[in-house]
RNA sequence: GGCCUGUUGGUGAAGGGGCUUAACACGCCACCCUCUCAAGGUGGUAUUCACGGGUUCGAAACCCGUACAGGCUACCA
């Protein structure tokens, strides 16, 4: 009886039973092996690439299974919730075209999803029944111990060598007799609701894990907190508990730290005999600094934040297809003889998985990056890159808007082909590669002909002039060039230079670079007969004479 | 300190007793092709799987130790 004053006493609101929830928040109808995931972030208004890797296998599982993937907010920790930090998962969720089947956004009071709400701070209730049955089960307790007095603990344990936390002996309100808890409460003094664990740490119990197989670990005996005395919300532990079980989630795929709380979940699993989801811890992205590798940190690594991707213009496909590759290795070989599949046609394998951290290489996703660009048709690289330049290159931007069949035409040099060219590696990085063809960038150039005499340079360019014919064909343009080199004493043919140079001023080599120095300002450039089919004759001899009349 | 998980090239890794003189991909290097790049082509790039023992005819693979790394050890997730 004095139980039930307790659980009255702390939970005068909470009217429904577990039962009733049960029976709001059904098993869900699908196919047998329908898998049913969820990606839970923080709202704390920054993506991580671990994010990434947890939501592209979460995406993953459930789409080919023809299962649900749905958000949920884990907004618990009321202190670091930021505010916009929801809309701005959406928005990557978004780009990234991996948008959750059951989602609820308050902004736009959009819900999807029988399970809702999908926002933890608004299942208050919903916890507190299930934490209220515990206490009329004498299996949770209201916990007096201050802060000052915990940490007094803690370091006595710390000094003695022993475990730390709150369990056995070191749980002084564990039995505290119902009436006192009553008085306490009553007198107004702060408290916490633990879990009265009945778990002996000497006992061991088998886990499986999906990507680390099975493993040994000691039973939880620590009374951990499930609800905060600030605000009556559960901590993290307890609202997976009732989440995934309430929201019938079927695979709860996280970062492996929390593999040191799985005897905790699974206490929790056991005290109210749900069955537990299947796991996929997966691995933590680490980072190489100097000698020493640890994880990735959004503060010391720029790459660990999605942002990054986004503002360097990276393909969204392309970030998840390297995030794949570190999923599961043999993605690549699958990709190969998948060209043209969705990635979520993938079959993902927990197995798999590598289980220890893996370094995010960048050279690995720019190559990916490099081949995803390399396949796409000219209007797809210019739609994206403008796309990408009205978020952050305003003044690109316009340029695009105003020459938008010219700068097809650029990045249409060497693609749509069998073999295409592969030297845009994001989009930031196309105007870096093309700004010279555009008048209002190369106006302010200045050639720089290097070793190359500048009369000789003048000499040249007078007299590709008169030869120079915009209709000629490739292999006309290049004969013409020939023809020059011959008239000015420059070997046509390579391979003659090479075994005699000291007979000739230059070779062909020397000649087109003039032309290109001359045009772009630089030694690499793609195919100079296209870029000159581009330009157009008034260009290309508006720019010689720039060089001529100096 | 305690508990857990790992350790195969510069990177992601395959391989779970003989097919491994360690796959594949990225990177790097060289050469070829070539109007310069990019691409493409060819070849090279771990004398051997953290170390030490053991089991075995045979170990990168199985066992035991050690070392190292990472995670957790919050009323944060």
């Amino acid at each position: 009886m004095d139980k039930q004053e307790l659980a009255n006493l702390i939970f005068p609101n909470v009217t429904k039973t577990i039962e009733e929830y049960e029976k709001m928040y059904p098993e869900r109808n699908l196919g047998e092996n329908a898998r049913v995931t969820r990606f839970a972030p923080s709202p704390t208004g920054f993506m991580h690439i671990g994010h990434m890797l947890t939501l592209v296998i979460d995406y993953v599982l459930a789409k080919k299974s023809n299962g649900v993937f749905y958000l949920r907010n884990e907004d618990t920790d009321t202190s670091r919730t930021v505010k916009g930090a929801v809309e701005y998962i959406r928005s990557v969720l978004k780009q990234y075209d991996m948008n959750p089947d059951e989602y609820e956004y308050r902004d736009t009071n959009e819900t999807k999803g029988i399970y809702a709400p999908y926002i933890q701070s608004e299942r208050k209730e919903i916890y507190q029944a299930f934490i209220k049955h515990l206490i009329l089960e004498g299996k949770a307790y209201p916990c007096f111990l201050t802060q000052e007095e915990m940490d007094v603990i803690r370091e006595g344990q710390a000094r003695d060598k022993r475990r730390i936390g709150i369990y056995g002996r070191y749980a002084k309100y564990r039995d505290l007799p119902t009436k006192e808890a009553i008085e306490k409460i009553k007198k107004g003094e702060a408290y916490t609701i633990r879990l009265k664990s009945s778990g002996d740490f000497t006992h061991k119990f088998k886990f499986n894990d999906l990507a680390n197989g099975e493993m040994e670990l000691p039973e939880n005996d620590i009374d951990i907190p499930i609800m905060k005395s600030k605000d009556g919300l559960p901590t993290y532990h307890f609202a997976h508990l009732v989440d995934d079980h309430l929201m019938r989630t079927t695979h709860v795929v996280r970062g492996q730290e929390w593999i040191s709380s799985i005897p905790v979940h699974y206490e929790l699993f056991k005290t109210f005999g749900f069955k537990m989801p299947k796991y996929i811890h997966i691995p933590l992205i680490l980072k190489k600094d100097g000698d020493t590798i640890r994880k990735i940190s959004k503060r010391l690594d720029p790459e660990a934040r999605m942002s990054y991707y986004e503002e360097k213009g990276y393909p969204y496909l392309a970030v998840i297809e390297a995030i794949m590759t570190i999923a599961n290795s043999n993605y690549e070989a699958w990709r190969e003889n998948h060209p043209d599949a969705l990635f979520t046609e993938f079959e993902f394998s927990p197995k798999k998985m590598s289980s220890s951290g893996a370094l995010f290489d960048l050279d690995k996703l720019d190559n990916i990056s490099k081949n995803y660009i390399s396949r796409l048709t000219k209007e797809e690289v210019y739609l994206e890159t403008a796309e990408w330049a009205k978020k952050y290159d305003s003044e690109f931007a316009t340029i695009l808007e105003k020459y938008k069949d010219y700068s097809m035409a650029i990045y249409n040099i060497e693609r749509e082909q069998k073999k295409p060219r592969k030297d845009y590696t994001y989009y930031s990085e196309i105007k870096d590669k093309t700004w010279y063809m555009y008048p209002e960038y190369f106006i302010s150039a200045t050639p720089d002909f290097l070793e190359y005499a500048i009369e000789e340079v003048k000499t040249i360019l007078t007299k590709y002039k008169d030869i120079y014919n915009e209709k000629d064909t490739q292999e006309e343009w290049f004969q013409r060039i020939k023809e020059l080199c011959d008239a000015l004493n420059y070997a046509s043919d390579r391979k003659a230079y090479k075994e005699n140079p000291t007979l000739y001023k230059g070779s062909v080599v020397d000649v087109t670079n003039i032309l290109r120095i001359a045009l772009t300002t630089l030694t690499t450039t793609p195919d100079l007969y296209s870029i000159m089919q581009i330009l157009g004759k008034e260009q290309i001899f508006a720019r010689f004479d720039k060089v001529i009349a100096k």
